[in-house]
DNA sequence: ACCTACATATAGAGAGCCTACATGTAGACT
DNA sequence: AGTCTACATGTAGGCTCTCTATATGTAGGT
């Protein structure tokens, strides 16, 4: 998978991770990757950071924990970042209808 | 449309337009925005080098041309851009299904 | 004279994803 | 005891592409 391909999309694929419920960065990186059938291999160096980002803008809240002696961080989706989900599936449908309708070879069918 | 969405991805468009027949960039600005119903507006400022850059790799192939007084540069698409292309619409497919199978709401049916 | 459409190009900014590196715990195996 | 792997988070710096803004010039209409 081309890394420049997953520009701008990033912030819809950690969201809806954490849609159906509270999850850490690394079993995020593991949902992303499971969901994906293994095709999305997410580094730690984008993932935490782009996290962070999303906490600073409001679309996700965190709190600390600790199971069997190691620290997590726990992200939680907040009102704003479901708003924010939603338009970016749209955003999405959108997006993928216009590349798609250029790439598709030959006249569309009406 | 978020411009950062259409990183990685600019040249397959490019690559789709020009692969029914030779184009001059205005051409092709123009092309991308019909062929996507409106949703497109690449700026110049995108699609010029971007062409540039595509034929230094060797995917596109250009030459002037004047046509009622104005110059143009037109671009052809080569064999090795045929390829890429090829390869671009493969990795689109598989980019849209991992993408959307963690976008998708709730279980996926078998 | 002015404006719009046509046509190409470059400089500089901005953002975000990646590679590497740094740090530390828990548990299994030798 | 020592080593290795899995778990877990984080930062610094680089890279590349897209965008904004600007520059330049022709043709044709009003």
């Amino acid at each position: 998978m081309n890394p420049d391909a997953l520009r701008g999309h990033m912030d819809a694929l950690l969201l809806s991770v954490v849609e159906a419920g509270p999850l850490h960065g690394y079993a995020i990186i593991e949902a992303l990757q499971e969901r994906s059938g293994g095709a999305l291999s997410v580094p730690t160096g984008t993932v935490y950071p782009a996290l962070r980002r999303l906490e600073r803008v409001g679309h996700l809240s965190s709190e600390w924990a600790t199971v069997g002696g190691r620290k997590r961080r726990t992200y939680r989706l907040t009102d704003s970042g479901r708003r924010q989900l939603e338009g970016e599936r749209s955003a999405w449908r959108a997006f993928t209808s216009a590349i798609g309708s250029v790439l598709s070879p030959g006249p569309e069918a009406p």
